[in-house]
DNA sequence: TGAATATATCTTGATGTCAAGATAAATGGA
DNA sequence: TCCATTTATCTTGACATCAAGATATATTCA
């Protein structure tokens, strides 16, 4: 009987007139996120970083030499706003961990850069963030870890799809 | 193959030398939430709601009569902190959609309570909010969803454990 | 070629959040 | 009783985010 687990029975209590099954998993995938996020964020802090500046570095640095992308390709792969891009962008810059030139093939846009001190930084952060991974899900099987895998694929797939096909 | 496997290749490609399988499950519980966050929002935007007040206004209700709670116990409920809730109350106050008395039996204490225009809005808005969330997970099958929600029980299980041995 | 439209990015203003510290009241001994 | 500590809540200041609008450049097609 966890904390969702009594929200539920209170909901039932409250209002028997409602099927709140549903609310449960929900309920489940918020708190694991945040608990989620939180454990990140240790790992993160031990290199100065926080969630969105490891975002743009990682996302950089795996798109592989020259690690350079255009805000808008960043945009795409964080799934943030433009304002929210450029004030994160401003911040790496500031910290020297990227660059921001304007883009000579098209005036109205700019590359974006790891600087070799960003690569450094980024490098060393993801492996320490790659072993932390590990340890969040030690209490799962590989078997139980395929198994959920599976479910949120299908789950994430279905929820992109109705979202889609709502702008239509 | 849809957006996290894609990072994960990036990833392989970049750096074989780490292992990233957890990281597939972790990123979809992520995506995950921002869509269900989003599919929450549209719902609470029909009655000017954002989370953070429907959360505030949905534990008062299913809390039972008299519907009143102190900021210590909301703030247990909802998991923010101090400063957090009183800017939720602030807003909910100046609404109409709760009181905030000094409490009778603790003058370091405050009694927050649903107001009728409160009750009735959260009270309307709940019964559309389960049936959306019915929609979100309409693509899974009934023995999907029990498995789906055995495994985060699980895993949310131990990640709150290992939470708290941090601190001891 | 020029005007209309599309695209890339930045700016602005409002919200929501947290951490740390302030304030006031309650509680627990000496 | 009275001081030290604890508890409950609010305040402050810094960030991060989004939506909407501004700006500048590129593209399209009449």
């Amino acid at each position: 009987m966890d904390k969702v687990d009594r929200i539920l029975a209170q909901w039932r209590r409250e209002r028997p007139d409602l099927d709140v099954t549903q609310m449960g998993v929900i309920g489940r995938i918020g708190r694991l996120r945040s608990q989620l996020s939180a454990a990140h964020e240790r790992v993160f802090k031990k290199y100065d970083l926080s969630l969105a500046s490891f975002d743009v570095l990682a996302t950089l640095r795996r798109s592989g030499p020259p690690y350079a992308l255009s805000p808008s390709e960043l945009i795409d792969w964080t799934m943030v706003t433009s304002g929210t891009m450029t004030n994160r962008l401003d911040r790496l810059e500031k910290a020297g961990l990227i660059t921001r030139q304007r883009n000579p093939e098209d005036g109205r846009g700019f590359v974006i850069a790891l600087t070799d001190k960003g690569f450094e930084l980024i490098d060393a952060a993801v492996t320490e963030h790659v072993a932390n991974q590990h340890q969040m899900l030690e209490a799962l099987s590989a078997k139980e870890l395929e198994q959920l895998d599976g479910l949120l694929r299908k789950w994430l797939a279905a929820m992109n799809s109705a979202e889609n096909s709502e702008n239509s």
